[in-house]
DNA sequence: TTTGATATTATGTCTAGACATAAAAACCTG
DNA sequence: CAGGTTTTTATGTCTAGACATAATATCAAA
C-alpha cells in the first residue's frame, strides 16, 4: 500500500486515535504498555514510542515513566497560530504591501514597559492595498540589538528587519480587543473608539529584552487558525 | 552530568540552535547532513535525526529529501495557545465559577453557518466570582450528538458536556475584536458597542459539524501565551 | 505507624544497520 | 537542445537490542 501497512507509526496513531475515539479507551484509562502494544502490532517498540509520543505532544495521551500512559481526561485544546511577518501576512492574501515610517526616536519608554534606560522608538503603519492594515509601536533595546540604531526603518519595517537579525530566545505574546484611541482611530480609518485587535509581544534573549511591541489592527481583522492539523482529535 | 553528555538528541539540538543563533549557521545556509553531523558528534545518524526533526517542527529548519536541511529564512513564529473548558480557565484564575443558563430550543440556524437542519440552540453565560465572563452562543447538531436532546444544559454547560462526550475530529477557530451588540453589552456590564474579545469555533467530526459556538468575553479579557517553551528560538 | 532502602517496571533514549522514498542531478536519446 | 530515464543522495522510517531514568511498589527497620 504505497505507504502504511499496519506497522508505520502513523498506522499505529491512527489505530490509537480511532480506539480512544470509539471510546474503546475512555477518557482517564490506562492503555496498555508499549511492550504489549508493539506485540499486539508486530511491530518494533520504538515504532508504538513514536505515536503515542507525538499523542501525547498533541495532548491526547499522557504519559509518565512506571506509571504508564493514559488517556487525558481534559484534553486540552491547542490552537497554534503563526505570527508572521507583517510583510508576509498581507502579500499571502495577495495584497499590495505598503509601509510608512511615522517616528523614530531615542526615548525613555513607559514605566509599564519597565524602562529605565533610553531605547529606540519606533511607530509605524502597514498598509494593504492602500489601506490602513496595522499601526506597528515599538521599542527596540538597544543593548541588546545594537545595530537597530544604524537602521532608518524608513523603508524596512522594523518588524521585518528584527526577525532576519535579532535573536531571540523566547518571547511572550497577548491579544486582546481595545478601543482606539485617538492616534490608532486616525492612522487606522477607524471611528474614535472603535474596536480593535491588538497584539502585544515581547520577547527576550536570555535575560535581556530585545524588542517590545504593540500591533493595532484595522478594524475586522481576525486570526484564524485550524485546531486538529495532524495527529490531534476530540 | 546528571543528563546529557553532547551525546543526547537534546545536547545535539541545543548546540545546532547555538551554531544558528551565533549565525555560524545563517539563515538560508544549508548545514551538514546527518552522516557528517553523527560522525562530528559521535553518535548515531537517529540521534542526529530527532535532534534535527524536532528543531524542524519548530519551525527552525527546513528540510527536504535529497536537497538537505536548510536554516529557515523566515521562521515563523508559533505561538500555541490553549483552548481550556471555560470553568477550568476561571478556577486556574483562583476565581469563582458560576453558569447561567439563558435559553435553551430547537431553531434553524442563521444562513451563515450553512444550516437548514434544525439544531439545538443554547445559550449561557459564564460568571467569574459573581462577574459576567464570558457568553457562550452555541449550535450544536442533534445529528451528530444525539444525546445532546437529552441535555438541559442548566447546570453543566454545553461548553464543558461536549468535552466529554462528543469527540472531534478537527475544528477552526477565530479571535477578533467586535462591537458589543445589545445583548451581548446588556449580559456582560459593557457599553453598548464596547470592544469585546470574540472567539468563534467550529468542530467537526469527519465531514459532519459538530458544534459552532461564539464566545464574547466581558472587556478586559486578554489571551496570553509563550513562545519559545522549549525548542524554538528565533 | 512511619521512614528509609530496595526492587520492579514502564517510559526515555541510544545504537548500528537496513530499506524506503522523494527529489535533484546526471545521463541519454531523438 | 528538449524531454524523458536513470542514478545518486539525503532524509524518513523501521528493527532488535541495550542501558538510563523516574516513579511506584514492596519490604524491613525504627
Amino acid at each position: 500500500m504505497s505507504g502504511a501497512g499496519i506497522r508505520s507509526w502513523q498506522a499505529i496513531q491512527t489505530e490509537v486515535m480511532r480506539r480512544i475515539h470509539a471510546r474503546e479507551w475512555p477518557p482517564g484509562h490506562t492503555i496498555p504498555n508499549e511492550v504489549d502494544l508493539a506485540r499486539e502490532f508486530g511491530c518494533a517498540r520504538a515504532t508504538v514510542n513514536r505515536a503515542l509520543q507525538s499523542l501525547a505532544d498533541a495532548g491526547l495521551l499522557e504519559r509518565r515513566r512506571k506509571a504508564g500512559t493514559r488517556v487525558a481526561l481534559h484534553p486540552v485544546g491547542k490552537a497554534t497560530v503563526d505570527i508572521p511577518v507583517i510583510r508576509q501576512e498581507i502579500e499571502e492574501r495577495g495584497l499590495r504591501y505598503g509601509y510608512q515610517l511615522i517616528a523614530r526616536n531615542i526615548d525613555i519608554p513607559p514605566p509599564r514597559l519597565g524602562g529605565k534606560n533610553a531605547a529606540l522608538h519606533v511607530t509605524a503603519l502597514h498598509t494593504a492595498d492602500g489601506a490602513p492594515y496595522v499601526f506597528e509601536d515599538r521599542w527596540i533595546n538597544t543593548d541588546t540589538v545594537p545595530g537597530a540604531l544604524d537602521q532608518p526603518f524608513d523603508r524596512i519595517s522594523a518588524n521585518e528587519w528584527l526577525v532576519t537579525t535579532a535573536p531571540y530566545t523566547h518571547g511572550d505574546i497577548g491579544f486582546s480587543a481595545q478601543p482606539a484611541n485617538a492616534t490608532q482611530s486616525a492612522l487606522l480609518d477607524a471611528r474614535a473608539n472603535a474596536p480593535v485587535f491588538v497584539i502585544d509581544r515581547t520577547t527576550w534573549d536570555g535575560e535581556d529584552t530585545v524588542t517590545t511591541v504593540t500591533l493595532t489592527y484595522a478594524p475586522g481583522y481576525r486570526i484564524h487558525t485550524i485546531i486538529g492539523t495532524g495527529p490531534v482529535a476530540f
